[in-house]
DNA sequence: GGACACGTGCAATGTCCTTGCAAAGCCAGT
DNA sequence: ACTGGCTTTGCAAGGACATTGCACGTGTCC
């Protein structure tokens, strides 16, 4: 899995930036005609290098002004704790990122709520609930410097 | 800023998860004509509500196998001082997210490397030529277990 | 050298996006 | 309740676009 040639990274770099480019301008950019281009793209699309296309929407107009960075310890690393903790933490939707990590904390997540209400609520109702959780530390982004969805992009 | 109504709030949903669905299949799907809905998707767009659409690339057919989270701590909170870190953090094109935190670490950050020695790279050459830096403490990401554009999506 | 696979460009067809325009809905003030 | 003005909608048309079939060129392996 992965681009063949310099193209194939150009068009990658080129759906990056823009998403909605339409395959016109694509072909234009990376240097082909349209129709060699559409058929690249989709050979990328349905080999799983491209995951999908989302919009980027501001959490503001979400209403989700608040984000919090959680690391939160296990009470063991058995592979069954492991799980069955990852299958309880997928299923809140405010959840965003969540990594196992090493280091001090077991894992990491970065949570979005709408206020600290809100944020009380889903601390209280999902993240307190995670199976074998033995210790929560909660941070608040005061404010986002970077938020890239990509390297280099 | 924001939507107004129940079916800027469909569109957003819609274009959350499928950033390339058509113009009409939209329409359908939130029920309005195509240009009704191709008129509110462009307001969405320049009133910034949509900030944009990007490609979900694989990272590992970009060769961005590695996730470090780094925690850093500055030597004081003068304005001045978070600016200028600031500005040249934004310069670092491995580094995806940066927050300004509250608690014990002032900023956190989201770094892609390609491996330990790219890694090593970056934090030689970008993050520890910082200013301000007083503490640098990295994590890896063994695993991802959550990578969600949006919540709830 | 020949056969084959692969990728490309061209052309055509059908779909889609966009814009102008008129009508309908909505709200405020009387 | 009525009226005036503003907003939003649906329809239609024109232009752009994506996609598919087909033929050509290139490189490889037998």
């Amino acid at each position: 899995m992965g681009q063949r040639d310099a193209i194939d990274a150009a068009i990658l770099k080129a759906v990056q930036q823009n998403g909605r480019i339409s395959n016109a301008d694509l072909a234009e950019r990376v240097g082909l005609s349209p129709s060699a281009c559409s058929r690249r793209l989709d050979i990328l699309e349905k080999s799983g290098v491209i995951n999908g296309y989302y919009a980027r929407v501001s959490p503001k107009a979400l209403d989700y002004k608040m984000i919090a960075i959680v690391h939160i310890s296990l009470s063991g690393q058995f592979a069954k704790t492991l799980n069955e903790f990852e299958s309880a933490v997928k299923l809140c939707p405010n959840v965003l990122v969540c990594y196992l990590m090493s280091g001090e904390y077991d894992y990491i997540l970065r949570v979005a709520a709408k206020d600290l209400e809100d944020y009380e609520r889903i601390h209280r109702d999902w993240l307190s609930a995670l199976p074998h959780v033995v210790k929560i530390n909660s941070s608040f982004a005061l404010r986002e410097i970077i938020d890239r969805p990509n390297v280099g992009v």
